[in-house]
DNA sequence: GTCTAGTGTCATTTG
DNA sequence: ACCAAATGACACTAG
């Protein structure tokens, strides 16, 4: 049973795969044991789900004796379930490593983690121990919106994986069984940074510790053989009792310090290939002892030469120096997460371990060697082009960074402002993107294996972290994605110019482009939880690990925004598109708002018109009744007129003329018959009268 | 192929 | 002066 270094991790995974690459290139298979990070609140019967699925040859692990101990990822539960982040630890175990002080990723739920078997020789069954924690978890960008947890690999899954966060780190510190849902890119840079600084520190804390090994080494050793073998006839309930002790002399510098010199003297004695010498007989005789007796069967037969897949940020951490464009947290730098790790051995079909190549005991030795070394050291053993590419694969299965999403982001080849850096861009080169698939099937972001590009959706779709690319993870990729001079930030430069139509476009461009069974799966990457397509912004924000959903990045107050901003740990290129999706997510809303307005506006118009045109209506329809009215008030005065004077007699009897004369009726009521010459006559006078008296109001 | 409604985006204006 | 909202104009897509 070996233990992880308190400071595994994230650094400390970092530089445990340095090493493992370093044996890549020696093209080495080792048999190691594997080293697992539980999740911190794993209660005894939660079940460790394999990425892989039923039918491969994986195992999962319960991590607790009282759920069965190690068991078939078949019979396993199908998925994480929600732990209860109340409930608190137990366990004998994890007291252990919490007492060790090992770092703590806090998380509430166990989607899925890494143990997956390997066979000898089994190139992607490398990739499942190398990586896989950060694949199978689910969450990604979203994680800290769903909750869902993201695992840190044994074998170095992407740390990034882990929902920790500044806030929960120095909670952790107060109350490590503080539940921890939330995730964020800060807390995760910041454990990130964290951990390398820790990993950095411990490597001066052991310098010492490798000058006094060489004379007590072969008492240790035999004392750890001894330990070992106890362990070996011990049940599991006594096993974590017993390793409890084996921490105490990792803790203390005694039981590593002989492999600390064994390794740096292979190390130093080959210089231009520290592992040259090494080779089954140099293998300690612990680790054949370790090998044997109830843990034989708990090894793991890796090809290394296949290896290199995730875990792979030690050189964007080591070059993550001052001027690097990462805003530091000095809450997240001072506060230390010191929840710890649970470390198991590992299992593996014993069918499939490659006999003969049993270095078991090799890991812890690297291990702690890295642990002696310097940063300088490390820099000066470790070959830089090795980082190079560690960085490039980096990339592809960093967490929530999705290498396929930039690239076709780039490759969508409309655009509505003609902005798009890259016009070539177009059906074409997505058709060179297809071809190349076949031409090196591990084109970075594509396979041609239907089940990566399942699981590259799925990884998509559910905001997975770190993307575990079987197939992708292949030095082929390493190198497809170097010569193409890849890089997340200038290729965002390019997004956040790209004015594309990206949900049709893309429908419309690459349907046609026949990615024979693929395409839908490809498509499925740009739908989101509710099916429909991803706005160009939200697969942006996807694809640069923005922290947020755009919905809230557009509808967040301005103040809440701002200290948003401030108090993650965002890059320049995050921050600029941040503000990008919030500037155009306003304006797209006011953009609607204002057609809105203005189709109301229009809309009232037409009522207004109508209305009026109904008003008119109704007026001259009123009109038309009052000049009805007036006609008929005319002809029955006239009639009435023409009825009083054909009754009217003068004095000698004679009818009047109603030519000469006219009635006038008085004030008094009274009605005068008088000659129209003095009717005129005196209506002009009353006019003048009035006009006067207008014109002097005025 | 053309037309139209709808939409996203940018640049500019307005409050 | 600064910012957010509003708006005009343009490009683009689907029907």
């Amino acid at each position: 049973m070996k233990y992880l270094k308190p400071w595994w991790s994230d650094g400390g995974g970092l530089l445990h795969l340095t090493i493992l690459l370093s044996l890549a290139e020696l093209r080495l298979d080792l048999d190691l044991d594997l080293y697992l990070l539980l999740p911190p609140r794993t209660l005894p019967g939660d079940e460790l789900l394999l990425p892989g699925g039923p039918t491969s040859p994986a195992y999962a692990l319960s991590p607790f004796p009282a759920s069965g101990g190690w068991g078939r990822a078949d019979q396993l539960h199908p998925k994480g379930r929600e732990l209860d982040p109340a409930a608190p630890p137990e366990g004998q175990l994890l007291r252990e490593v919490r007492a060790l002080g090992v770092p703590f990723i806090p998380c509430t739920r166990v989607d899925a983690w890494l143990v997956h078997s390997v066979a000898a020789g089994d190139a992607d069954g490398a990739h499942a121990l190398l990586g896989t924690a950060a694949a199978s978890s689910a969450g990604g960008v979203g994680a800290g919106v769903d909750g869902g947890s993201q695992a840190a690999s044994g074998g170095g899954g992407d740390p990034r994986a882990d929902p920790s966060s500044p806030l929960a780190a120095g909670e952790e510190e107060k109350a490590p069984a503080e539940p921890t849902a939330q995730v964020s890119d800060a807390g995760r840079h910041a454990t990130e940074e964290n951990e390398v600084l820790r990993a950095v520190d411990h490597s001066f804390q052991h310098e010492e510790n490798e000058q006094r090994a060489s004379t007590q080494k072969e008492k240790q050793l035999q004392q750890m053989n001894q330990d070992e073998n106890k362990i070996a006839d011990k049940p599991a309930w006594e096993l974590e009792k017993t390793t409890e002790s084996s921490h105490e002399r990792h803790q203390n510098g005694t039981d590593t310090s002989l492999f600390l010199e064994d390794l740096f003297q292979l190390l130093s004695s080959q210089p231009e290939n520290p592992l040259e010498g090494i080779s089954l007989g140099d293998t300690p005789p612990l680790a054949a002892s370790i090998s044997d007796g109830m843990y034989s069967s708990t090894h793991y037969n890796v090809n290394f030469s296949q290896a290199l897949s995730q875990d792979v940020n030690l050189h964007e951490a080591m070059l993550l120096g001052p001027d690097n464009t990462f805003r530091r947290d000095p809450i997240a730098r001072t506060s230390q997460p010191q929840e710890p790790f649970l470390q198991l051995n590992s299992i593996t079909n014993p069918e499939q371990t490659l006999p003969g190549t049993n270095l078991t005991g090799f890991l812890p030795l690297f291990d702690n060697q890295m642990r002696n070394l310097t940063s300088q050291d490390l820099l000066y053993d470790l070959d830089i082009n090795i980082f190079d590419e560690i960085n490039l694969t980096s990339l592809a299965t960093e967490e929530g960074f999705d290498p396929m999403l930039v690239s076709q982001l780039f490759e969508e080849p409309d655009s509505d402002s003609g902005l798009s850096l890259n016009s070539s861009y177009n059906s074409t080169s997505v058709a060179k993107s297809n071809s190349s698939l076949s031409l090196c099937d591990g084109a970075i972001g594509y396979s041609t294996d239907p089940e990566d590009l399942e699981s590259l959706s799925r990884h998509d779709l559910e905001g997975a972290v770190g993307g575990y690319y079987p197939e992708s993870s292949k030095l082929c990729h390493v190198g497809h994605r170097s010569d193409t001079n890849f890089d997340a930030d200038l290729a965002f430069q390019h997004v956040l110019h790209n004015h594309t139509y990206h949900s049709s476009a893309l429908e419309s461009t690459s349907e046609p482009l026949s990615w024979p069974g693929e395409s839908q799966k490809i498509r499925s990457s740009y739908l989101n939880d509710t099916g429909r397509n991803l706005s160009r912004d939200e697969r942006c924000a996807k694809a640069l690990r923005i922290p947020f959903t755009v919905d809230e990045i557009v509808r967040m107050p301005v103040d809440s925004f701002n200290s948003m901003l401030s108090r993650h740990y965002l890059t320049d290129t995050q921050v600029s598109l941040i503000r990008d999706i919030r500037r155009r997510g306003k304006n797209k809303v006011a953009a609607q708002n204002c057609r809105k307005r203005k189709l109301d506006e229009i809309l009232n118009l037409e009522d207004d018109v109508c209305n009026l045109q109904a008003k008119k209506e109704t007026l001259n329809r009123e009109r038309v009744q009052c000049h009805k009215a007036i006609n008929t008030m005319k002809q029955k005065l006239h009639e009435l007129y023409h009825d009083v004077f054909s009754r009217l007699r003068d004095d000698q009897g004679r009818p009047v003329n109603p030519n000469q004369y006219a009635l006038q009726c008085s004030h008094d009521g009274s009605v005068l018959i008088l000659p129209k010459e003095l009717v005129t006559s005196g209506h002009k006078k009353e006019n003048q009268k009035g006009k006067r008296k207008s014109e002097r109001r005025n």
